[in-house]
DNA sequence: ATGCCTAACACCGTTAGA
């Protein structure tokens, strides 16, 4: 197959992954500049979000024949989530594990796989705007705290495996001020609302660290530029796109950061990716030991 | 200042994003 060409073109590091999160805005958009932005860096493994297409529109072809397998839940018109990756993959699970008062998320928006002991969530949280209607609460906001209650709940079954898992998604969150260019102009909204920001404590609280940050304690960086306003170009961002990992995968962490180049190209999505390094030759060692 | 872009889908406007 095809997939030969590639690996020697690209051979694989050993003892190191290159995992990067982004939301892409419509893959059938973004297809090239995905591409372009997987040749040009060493990524193992991408996680998408927002690809806004169903399984079989999905440009599964074209990222085979560049060296990578395809794993898709898709959705017509909104959400839909993707991971691509040139490392083997076993999928875990397309969408969270409801609770009692759930029937079926008829949204796509997480998707799980693991690359030998290490457990990879792609997810794309709920935005959860406007936070209220004339009834108080709405139903948007409610879906995003319930959908993030479930989130923690999966993520402590995840972690009580002992394995290393890395939660990576668009969070929709802003968690603190340092992540928001005027934190003013968001109060109150549902991406920087107490409920949201209690709701993603409760996950780091459980143990999940946020990788960027625990790389980079003082630094300004955001993941998101609206496409309104001048927002790029005044750098009005907000940081939304994470890598949670836990005690397991943190100790494994090498590197973490985001990469604005894509954000600043031609048809851009209003996200950038941002990517982390992971040592994994270890995980065999201490099991082993 | 909740609509200054962008994308999808179906229709030439509406919905959603954050």
């Amino acid at each position: 197959m095809l997939l030969l060409d590639a690996d020697v073109e690209h051979p694989l590091p050993s003892d190191r992954l290159t995992i990067a999160t982004w939301n892409v805005n419509s893959i059938k958009v973004r297809a090239d500049a995905v591409l372009a932005w997987l040749k040009d860096t060493n990524c193992d493994i991408l996680l998408m979000q927002e690809i806004k297409c169903v399984d079989e529109n999905f440009p599964t072809d074209r990222f085979i024949e560049a060296g990578y397998e395809v794993h898709v839940h898709g959705q017509k018109t909104y959400n839909g989530v993707a991971i691509v990756s040139r490392v083997p993959l076993t999928l875990r699970l397309k969408g969270l594990p409801q609770d009692e008062t759930d029937l079926v998320d008829e949204q796509a928006r997480y998707l799980e796989v693991e690359h030998g002991d290490l457990i990879i969530g792609c997810l794309y949280l709920p935005n959860g705007n406007p936070v209220h209607d004339d009834d108080g609460l709405s139903a948007k906001f409610r879906y995003k705290l319930n959908w993030m209650q479930r989130l923690a709940r999966h993520a402590k079954t995840l972690d009580q495996l002992g394995r290393p898992v890395i939660l990576a998604g668009d969070y929709n969150i802003i968690p603190a001020v340092e992540d928001c260019y005027d934190i003013n102009a968001w109060q109150g909204d549902a991406l920087h609302h107490p409920e949201s920001l209690k709701a993603w404590r409760s996950l780091v609280y459980q143990g999940f660290t946020d990788a960027f940050r625990a790389h980079h304690p003082s630094r300004i960086a955001y993941s998101f530029w609206d496409y309104q306003g001048g927002a790029w170009q005044k750098d009005h961002g907000i940081r939304i796109d994470h890598l949670l990992a836990n005690a397991e995968a943190t100790d494994r962490l090498l590197a973490t950061d985001i990469d604005k180049n894509p954000r600043g190209m031609e048809r851009a999505s209003d996200h950038t990716p941002v990517w982390c390094q992971i040592n994994i030759s270890n995980t065999a060692d201490q099991i082993s030991a």
